[in-house]
DNA sequence: ATCCGAATATGATTGAAATCACATGTTACC
DNA sequence: GGTAACATGTGATTTCAATCATATTCGGAT
């Protein structure tokens, strides 16, 4: 199922996809057809820079929407890559223009939506902020950004691989993260404060 | 006279603010009261993170709105600070609230700014990802982020105002970069391809 | 008019992450 | 089963921005 305000969408603005690790879904200065859910799987969206550079600019998971904002876009300004074999829904962009005129309750869900997303992007500019490599890799364990391979989480969050797994190590020999398995650490538990 | 879609609000539902350098117009925490329109002068949003470090998500100028995403939040989550004597018009939480249920126009100029600010955030965190001083400053400088102080640029790319300085020395030795005068400097025009 | 604080500017040193290099482990596919 | 591709993991070296230091200039306040 789709999440707010989507499902009040109709079955013939959606159509199913199906993506293997490496397919593009857009690419940048594709023009836009729509915004896209992730019904299984991963999609990548990443951008070149002039300086051929190229950066992450979010990792949708499962159950994730990408492109929200290219409702008011003509192109798309940066690709979309499948890591890992995906479900991808895509809601067509005229459908979409079509509900916002005549669906209130959609528009203020539309809305929100972004809203929510310039507070993720503060988050992430947050964190990027972030100077000692343990330290940011430790608030991005803490904020849950360790979801897939630590390679796709060290370009997330703009360090080296090598530089992240060595702040993983450091960290877990702290005693700050948990290794709980081969590329997964978690957050060790903090002692809480209870009631006697 | 405020941007679009604000124009359509009710005199009533704003209050002129005056502020003067180092003066907050409110603090990380506090609850909202609404968003803000610089009518003259400059306003700085920073926001301190759990190891107390301070970023800079945004410098709002003359003309800019700012705390728009803070519509759908019961506190802002940043600092706005005063950097130059300036007017702000705070536009009334409950008016915007009231106005998005009742005018389909409003609403939607509304998401579109939204969407405007998720592509802003998105062309920073490009930049942030930038990782040599030279091209980070050149591209920031060339994407017209120098319009206060250096010191401030500095800030808001995420470099030292040291290495800022180096950087644009060293751009403006290698051409790219003129220096117009004292903490001043511009692209250098590029060579265009002209029809003979 | 001058005193103070902040911005501009640059040089020297240092430290931490990038880079390079390489070993092992895992998965998928022919 | 073999192997190709990629993720994990770590060590050695280099690079480049942060830091420290310092001089100068500018603007505002007294």
């Amino acid at each position: 199922m789709l999440p707010t305000p989507f499902g009040a969408l109709d079955e013939k603005s959606l159509s199913q996809m199906r993506y293997s690790i490496g397919d593009h879904v857009f690419r940048q200065g594709d023009t836009t057809k729509g915004i896209f859910f992730v019904a299984s799987g991963g999609i990548c969206l990443t951008r070149v820079t002039e300086s051929g550079n190229s950066v992450t600019i979010y990792n949708a998971q499962t159950g994730d929407m990408f492109a929200e904002a290219s409702i008011y876009s003509d192109h798309y300004h940066c690709d979309a890559i499948c890591t890992a074999p995906s479900e991808v829904v895509r809601i067509s962009k005229q459908a979409i223009q079509k509900q916002l005129r005549e669906d209130t309750a959609f528009s203020e869900g539309i809305t929100k939506r972004l809203a929510v997303q310039v507070q993720d992007y503060r988050q992430l500019l947050t964190l990027r902020a972030v100077k000692s490599a343990n330290d940011r890799v430790l608030l991005a364990v803490e904020l849950g950004k360790l979801t897939g391979s630590v390679t796709q989480f060290a370009n997330q969050i703009g360090l080296t691989k090598e530089a992240c797994y060595r702040a993983l190590r450091d960290l877990s020999d702290q005693g700050l993260l948990t290794k709980t398995g081969r590329g997964r650490y978690a957050p060790t538990p903090r002692s809480e404060d209870r009631l006697p």
